[in-house]
DNA sequence: TTGTGGATGGTCT
DNA sequence: GACCATCCACAAG
C-alpha cells in the first residue's frame, strides 16, 4: 500500500509519487488494476481550476479531509472522474488520475468497457479510468490506503525522472498556464492534449 | 486519419 | 440558469 505520509505534502509532489502506482479496484467483473500514467494537481485557495477555489461545499469536502481518500465527482451530466487527496486535513488539495495502462487480465475490462479499440484505450482519459474500475459518487470517501478497501492504492517504484514530462492541463480554462498535469512519456494511455475549452454554447444567437 | 459538435444533469451563483 | 477537470459518433479528406 502507499504511506499516507507520501501524500500529505503538497499537490504537485503528490502527483509527481502517483505517476507509476497501482490503483486496484474490486468489480463485479473481477479485479482490474491499472498503472498511473497521467495526473493533474488541483489545491485550493490559490487555483482557480480546482473545485475547492471557492471554499467548502458539501460536495468537495472530501478534498478538505486527511490524504489518501477518493474524492469522486460527477462531470458534463454523464461522466465520473477521481481524484485522490493531499495536503494535510484542514487544507484542500487533490490530484486526478487522467489516465492509466491495464496491468491485469483484458476480459473483465473489456466487458466494462466493450467500446474501447485498443487496451491502451481503456483508462485514456479521466472518466474512461473511472468508467473501467467502477468508481461512482458511492465510492466518494473511501480511503486508498486501507487494504480492505474497495478501492487501493499500491506503491509501486517511482517513474524515473527522465521519462516524466509536465504541461498544462487539459480542458482547463481557468490558470491554463500552469504546468500541473503530469504524465509519463511515450505511454499510449496518455490523453491527447485538448486546447482548454473553446467555449461554443448551444443556441447562440449573436 | 483527423476534426467537429451533441449529449446530459449536478452544482453553485 | 450558466457552467462544467468529458466522451463518442459521425462526417470529411
Amino acid at each position: 500500500m502507499l504511506d499516507r505520509s507520501e501524500l500529505a505534502v503538497d499537490v504537485l509532489p503528490a502527483a509527481r509519487r502517483l505517476l507509476g502506482c497501482t490503483l486496484e479496484a474490486d468489480t463485479d467483473d473481477g479485479t482490474v488494476a491499472v498503472r498511473l500514467v497521467e495526473v493533474e494537481a488541483y489545491r485550493g485557495a490559490d487555483d482557480p481550476a480546482s473545485h475547492s477555489y471557492r471554499g467548502r461545499t458539501p460536495r468537495n469536502a472530501v478534498m478538505f479531509g486527511p490524504a489518501g481518500f477518493l474524492y469522486v465527482y460527477f462531470v458534463y451530466g454523464m461522466h465520473f472522474c477521481a481524484n485522490v487527496t493531499c495536503l494535510t486535513d484542514g487544507v484542500a488539495g487533490a490530484v486526478l488520475m487522467r489516465a492509466g495502462e491495464l496491468l491485469t487480465d483484458p476480459g473483465p475490462a473489456r466487458v466494462r468497457r466493450p467500446t474501447a479499440r485498443r487496451d491502451a484505450d481503456l483508462a485514456r482519459g479521466p472518466a474512461r479510468l473511472a468508467s473501467l474500475l467502477g468508481l461512482t459518487r458511492e465510492d466518494n470517501g473511501l480511503d486508498l490506503t486501507d487494504p480492505s478497501s474497495r478501492v487501493r492504492l499500491l506503491a509501486d517504484d517511482p517513474v524515473a525522472a527522465d521519462l516524466v514530462r509536465t504541461g498544462p492541463r487539459v480542458g482547463v480554462a481557468a490558470a491554463a498556464e500552469l504546468p500541473w498535469r503530469y504524465w509519463v512519456d511515450g505511454s499510449e494511455a496518455v490523453s491527447p492534449y485538448r486546447p482548454g475549452k473553446v467555449r461554443t454554447r448551444r443556441g447562440g444567437a449573436a
